[in-house]
DNA sequence: ACTGAACGCTTTTTT
DNA sequence: AGCGTTCAGT
């Protein structure tokens, strides 16, 4: 076929460029994988070696699609098409000696990760951390995004926190050596170590692949920029593509810079803009548009589309969360009702995965067929996982993490107490805990006991390790067996064993389909794809089911229809972010990528009232709503409050900012980015249990003056300053309020007790 | 050593 | 609210 004939004149620049950096700039819609796949067909066709060309991406999903493109374009090109991550593994399985690993290293999981530092915490002797272990578990990853070493944060530490955290990374770091394991940083880690240490062997990556070309490069970290880098010295045939408006992986590292300099820091770039976008609607493409140039920080850009104009966005409110969900369910149903649309068409995108379970329960009793993608992944259950990392144990003996967690799977009578013993033994004597076992006889403190069941358990391993080299299948069907795990599930005396058999069934079921279809490989490259293996990608559009995912989750994806629910504050944007305009500006575009999924129709709602943690609480709308063009929406107010009262149904639009966005990049601080937030206006009742109908138990409240702090007003403290309420907890005389200052941060009070002021509502009463 | 109960915390997003 | 971790009881 011809390559290009049906391309655009930009399109084809950059298919037809072979040779020097290339930066396309793809604005959403705008056919970039297309693009890409061309061009890698282009190179083929110009004679360059399939083995030369490397793709990397950040999905197995994105990963898959492109190869699948490329083969429909090339049949049989042998193309590395892949990961990051993947790609790294796989190279560290050649290279890792050069960095102290065994080739059979095992990879951890964000949960062994963590599992890691608690272990070190407890090993240091740190009853309570000053910082939760998540939270040091996030610092470690960012220090190595950020290529930190445990040192260099050492000595960058400000305070006792900032000491704890490079001293725990410092001891996480030296288990992960001794078990032999990397986390999932340290697999971009070791390399960027590798290349930069070793002349010869990033030389002859450089050489090997000739031809790079990254997707989403707008949200790549410094360690994958030093890669990229490092394999385009010498032959900087670097294809990057990506969107800065698309970044949504800040909070991991992602560094935007990478893009926005990548003209400068490789020479001779050539530059393409792919602004024509072939997937919405004029709508939906005008709305997104108008969100996205509240960005302050953003290069301008046109999104044209000659598509049709379409039908105009719907915004709805909704009372509450589970009307919100009944009411997308119900719209979705007459969608397909009317026949313009599959179930599959169809997606619905939250901020957050816990907002899910309301509409998978509203689906459930509408009979819509559902998919939820994201949320608890199928390999981190607590059944798979015991599999697995028995699995892991086999491949990898050192694997202290793995042994642990199955060494009394199913119980044999090893309890903590033997455990620990076993602990300081192996400390001790610098062993694995495997080998300690092996030793139990020596180690003091074992009942006879404990003794025997650490024998045993050594003698079933040794007998499993045997079967190291044998298709994962036959690994799993054994251990399940041998270890007594299947009759120990079906034992199991509340019905829930049958459901974790399944899973493990699905196991079994998944490694047979990758014996299947990589002949030859072994339990090690098994347990890399399902560590590396994300709930994306098993998502499938084809299922005939609505689609239910996170914002995040949807990048790359389209769908003629697309809800995005939850539009209040503290959810989109999240309140993690309300602090950081940078952050804020990341929650602007994960919403623009929202809006920008879907091609036909886009629905977009909120609640008033949304029940969180067990708490009901008043909601705000979300400031993003009022950065949308009216002349593009149609607003619809469901939630009863204005029921007869048509001011209140229109009152949320009357404040809106007056200004157009458009404006000079250094307007004052009263740019529309800054505008308080208005309360939900059109909302005379003000907490939650009044809405509900009184429903909270207890005697009355008397409404007085606390009925003044709603969402969205402006309060005044004699120590604080000037604040907003950002949510009413509870209702009656002892609700709570949450104030975020100005220059205080976010605080909350026992209204009725506290010193606080009512100072001005910004949010629109009647007039 | 194992079981059930209280406790406390949380995940925003993912390779 | 739900979950996992820790705690108390047998």
């Amino acid at each position: 076929m011809d390559l290009l004939a049906d391309l655009t004149p930009p399109q084809r620049e950059a298919v037809i460029h072979v040779n020097g950096p290339l930066l396309v700039l793809a604005g959403a819609g705008s056919g970039k994988t297309r693009v890409i796949t061309r061009r890698v067909a282009h190179l083929l066709h110009k004679g360059v070696a399939p083995h030369n060309i490397l793709a990397l991406t950040f999905t197995n999903k994105a990963a898959g699609e492109m190869r699948e493109r490329i083969e429909a374009l090339i049949p049989g090109a042998k193309v590395w098409v892949g990961t990051f991550h993947g790609f790294c593994a796989r190279l560290l399985r050649a290279h890792g000696s050069l960095v102290g690993l065994d080739s059979s290293f095992t990879i951890y999981d964000q949960a062994d990760r963590l599992r890691a530092v608690r272990d070190v915490l407890d090993a240091m002797g740190v009853d309570e951390p000053p910082i939760t272990p998540e939270k040091i578990e996030g610092a470690i990853s960012r220090a190595k995004n950020d290529l930190a070493t445990p040192k260099s944060l050492a000595h960058r530490a400000r305070d006792d926190r900032d000491r704890l955290v490079a001293k725990v990374y410092a001891g996480y770091e030296e288990k992960l050596r001794a078990a032999s394991a990397v986390d999932f940083d340290d697999l971009l880690v070791h390399v960027v170590k590798i290349l930069k240490e070793h002349r010869d062997v990033r030389a002859d990556l450089d050489a090997r692949y000739r031809y790079v070309l990254v997707d989403e490069y707008q949200d790549t970290n410094m360690a994958q920029y030093a890669i990229v880098r490092a394999l385009s010295v010498d032959h900087p045939n670097l294809c990057v593509t990506g969107d800065p408006d698309q970044s949504i992986y800040g909070w991991r590292g992602a560094n935007l810079s990478n893009i926005l300099e990548f003209e400068k820091d490789y020479d001779g770039v050539k530059v393409v803009k792919l602004e024509h976008n072939y997937r919405s609607t004029k709508t939906i493409l005008a709305v997104a548009d108008h969100l996205i140039q509240y960005n302050v920080n953003r290069k301008p850009k046109d999104l044209i589309t000659e598509n049709p104009s379409g039908e105009p966005v719907q915004v709805t409110v909704y009372a509450r969360e589970t009307e919100e969900a009944e009411g997308v369910a119900g719209r979705i149903a007459s969608l397909v009702r009317e026949g313009a649309y599959n179930y599959s068409d169809v997606a619905v995108f939250c901020r957050i995965t816990a907002l899910t379970r309301t509409f998978e329960q509203a689906f459930r009793s509408a009979r819509i067929p559902y998919q939820i993608v994201g949320g608890v992944s199928f390999y981190e259950r607590q059944e798979v996982k015991d599999v697995v990392s028995f699995l892991n144990l086999i491949n990898n003996p050192k694997d202290d993490l793995a042994l642990s967690r199955v060494v009394n799977v199913p119980p044999r009578g090893l309890g903590k107490t033997s455990f620990d013993h076993l602990i300081a033994f192996s400390r001790e004597h610098g062993l694995p805990l495997l080998e300690a076992a092996r030793r139990a006889r020596e180690v003091p403190g074992l009942k006879e006991k404990a003794i025997r069941s650490f024998l045993d358990f050594v003698t079933l391993f040794d007998e499993l390790a045997g079967l190291r080299d044998h298709p994962a299948e036959t690994v799993i069907l054994q251990t399940m067996e041998k270890t007594g795990y299947r009759q120990h599930l079906k034992d199991e005396s509340r019905g829930e064993g049958e459901d974790r058999l399944a899973n493990l069934e699905e196991l079994i079921t998944a490694a047979r389909e990758f014996d299947h279809e990589h002949p030859g490989a072994t339990i090690q490259d098994f347990l890399a794809e399902i560590t590396l293996a994300s709930p994306v990608d098993r998502w499938d559009q084809q299922t005939g089911a609505v689609t239910l995912m996170t914002l995040h989750a949807a990048k790359g994806l389209e769908f003629p229809v697309v809800f995005i629910i939850g539009l209040e504050e503290g959810l989109l944007p999240h309140s993690r972010a309300f602090e950081n305009p940078n952050e804020l500006e990341e929650e602007r575009r994960l919403f623009f990528v929202g809006i920008t999924r879907a091609r036909k129709e886009l629905y977009i709602s909120r609640c008033r009232i949304r029940t969180f943690r067990g708490q009901q609480q008043a909601t705000a709308q979300s400031r993003f709503l009022m950065e949308l063009p009216e002349d593009f929406l149609s607003y619809d107010d469901r939630s009863g409050v204005s029921a007869g009262d048509s001011r209140w149904a229109q009152g949320s639009w009357d404040r809106r900012p007056a200004s157009p966005p458009r404006r000079p990049p250094s307007s004052s601080p009263s740019q529309p980015t800054r505008t308080p937030t208005p309360s939900p206006s059109g909302f005379r009742l003000t907490t939650a249990a009044q809405l509900g109908g009184g429903g909270a138990a207890g005697p009355m409240a008397p409404p007085g003056d606390l009925d003044a702090f709603r969402p969205g007003a402006s309060v005044l403290h004699p120590q604080y300053g000037l604040g907003r309420v950002v949510a009413i907890e509870g209702a009656g005389p002892n609700r709570k309020g949450r104030i975020a200052f100005t220059l205080a941060g976010e605080r909350t009070f026992v209204l009725a007790k506290s010193p606080l002021k009512v100072v001005g509502k910004t949010g629109a009463g009647p007039r």
